[in-house]
DNA sequence: TGCTTCTTTGGAATAATTCTAATTATCGCT
DNA sequence: AGCGATAATTAGAATTATTCCAAAGAAGCA
């Protein structure tokens, strides 16, 4: 049910939002594109590798990463760090901040009003303007969450 | 002014704190913290070796890693990340948020009220316990602030 | 078709950090 | 003061994640 023709013709947009940035869509940045919305379990850029491989089985690690910096860089994904750990891919473009469960080492993703967002920027002192701000919570979740 | 003689008297606490954790106090943990203290801007570990290399000069960089890990470990110090860019460290203990200036690089602290962390908190759906809440901005920030 | 530009690829290079094994320092005892 | 046990430091090798690079491969269009 996954990954059965690496082309063209998705939910909505990425080859529109690529063309929008004069960059051209390939299988490669559609596959990309693809596992990310499939499997939201904030992938790092191996596990994206991984799970492309099987569809695109000459697909290259730098043009895993290179794939995923265009997705960024076109805000169709995002980018999300913690701790030192590798960067992560989240195709989640609601406002929201990410839980880090210490014990099994998943990232979930949680929603918060936008209002918060704006209420915490509005904490600033004067003279600082934020573009964006991000939220990481750590801690355990019990049972079967997501 | 500063890195006299790097032996114990400090502010306070040191080589309490160490001591509770069962470690001892030597001369590098002193002046890796002194270091952060007297100048805090958020320096990386590099950084820091840099600044205490003059006062002792046989420091290697392996051991203010260690040392760094340690002030971490014993709650002296915070640890903080942004976006895949070095380790930088914190001497400051009030619950804060950092601000990271995309013009300058520099990173500040900005003070937030301890009740909109626990607001923060409080928004986390059920299941999900945190420990601890990160919260960082990217912007710019005029003039001379700070 | 031929040219130009954009992409991908594989491998080398880099950056930050951690690991390892050996040396050195410190602590508690006697 | 001297010893043995434990802890800390050191230099350098190793690791991890990522970026860089130069060459080869598609696509778009004149």
């Amino acid at each position: 049910m996954t990954t059965a023709t690496p082309t063209t013709r998705h939910p909505i947009g990425l080859a529109q939002k690529l063309a929008d940035s004069g960059l051209r869509s390939t299988p490669q940045r559609e596959l990309v594109y693809d596992v990310l919305l499939n499997k939201r379990d904030h992938p790092t850029a191996d596990e994206v590798f991984a799970r492309v491989k099987p569809a695109l089985p000459g697909i290259s690690l730098a043009t895993v990463y290179n794939c995923l910096e265009t997705l960024v860089q076109c805000d169709l994904v995002r980018a999300v760090n913690f701790e030192r750990g590798p960067t992560r891919y989240c195709p989640n473009l609601r406002p929201h901040a990410h839980f880090h469960d210490e014990v099994t080492g998943q990232t979930h993703d949680v929603d918060l009003p936008e209002t918060l967002f704006a209420k915490l920027k509005s904490e600033l002192p004067p003279g600082f303007d934020a573009d964006a701000v991000e939220i990481t919570f750590r801690g355990k979740a019990k049972s079967a969450v997501n």
